[in-house]
DNA sequence: ATAATAAAAGACTATTTTATCTTTTATTAT
DNA sequence: ATAATAAAAGATAAAATAGTCTTTTATTAT
């Protein structure tokens, strides 16, 4: 088990691919080439994908040359924003030991230690954009599967 | 989901729990004890401890004033040791976007942040002694459990 | 020796996560 | 209008994680 669900992984990996396929034109990408893009299993994919729409975190449209693609608007929002949407907040605000409420006044004994690291983990994904990439994505600098 | 698995969660409440009750003194803790300072179901608790024995993390002896301790050693042992036993060592060395191998030949988008996190969450565990809460649980100033 | 105690071991169940397959709906080109 | 295309929706299936229950083994006190 690494930090994310691998739904989160996928659901990250795929927003990339679809930013860097999409940027800029108006184009589209189908569900096929994004999971061969990021080497993950496509039936899956198609379900995290289908959620991450009706969140609105990408678009798609169906039939010929349909697919998915970012407007400019998504390609701004922080990666916080997916994790949140599929792993939920419990790695920014959960205790790092599973106590029902992280606190100050009853910590546990990493309290501390837990809280700088969830807020690292926190502002880094807060900072960093979906579109951020683009660029070394697309000369190959940068890798999404393997 | 959290950073740590639940087995993972309830093995390091459990070791610390353990530690506070038994230092010092040559004493034992039962299963009973330990499943309720920690707020975890006690036969799943019994698997986790059984499997912490068997790889020496703590020690146990059965029968009537049997139960678990922690020698001298075990005492002094990193919590890194916990986290490896039991989720394995993903959380420090895998890719956070979950490729196959993190490398910096071949890096994802966020390789060099997930490395400093990585990092710290490795150093920080590794830091961490068993033994070294036994005065603030004793005294309660810090908690296992809700 | 025997009975009582407490962990170890093993078999089993439930839930959640991950993954697949089929049918329906929306869009486009002809 | 019709056929082709591609995502959405829904229904299952498989695997992993979490949790329970029963029997066995080791230890101690009597
Ligand atoms: S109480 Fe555990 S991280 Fe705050
Ligand atoms: S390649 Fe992803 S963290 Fe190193």
């Amino acid at each position: 088990m690494g930090i994310f669900s691998k739904t989160c992984e996928y659901a990250i990996r795929s927003v990339f691919f679809i930013a860097h396929r999409t940027a800029g034109q108006t184009g589209r990408v189908g569900i096929k080439e994004i999971a061969v893009g990021i080497d993950s299993p496509e039936p899956f994919l198609a379900k995290i994908l289908q959620d991450l729409s009706r969140r609105g975190i990408v678009q798609s449209t169906k039939g010929p040359n349909g697919g998915f693609y970012l407007d400019s608007a998504s390609l701004e929002r922080p990666l916080s924003d997916i994790v949140a949407a599929v792993d939920g907040n419990d790695i920014f605000y959960g205790c790092g030991l599973g106590l029902k409420q992280c606190s100050e006044v009853n910590p546990c004994p990493l309290h501390n230690e837990f809280k700088d690291i969830r807020n690292k983990i926190h502002i880094m994904l807060h900072e960093t954009k979906i579109g951020e990439f683009n660029d070394e994505l697309m000369n190959g600098m940068l890798s999404l599967k393997k």
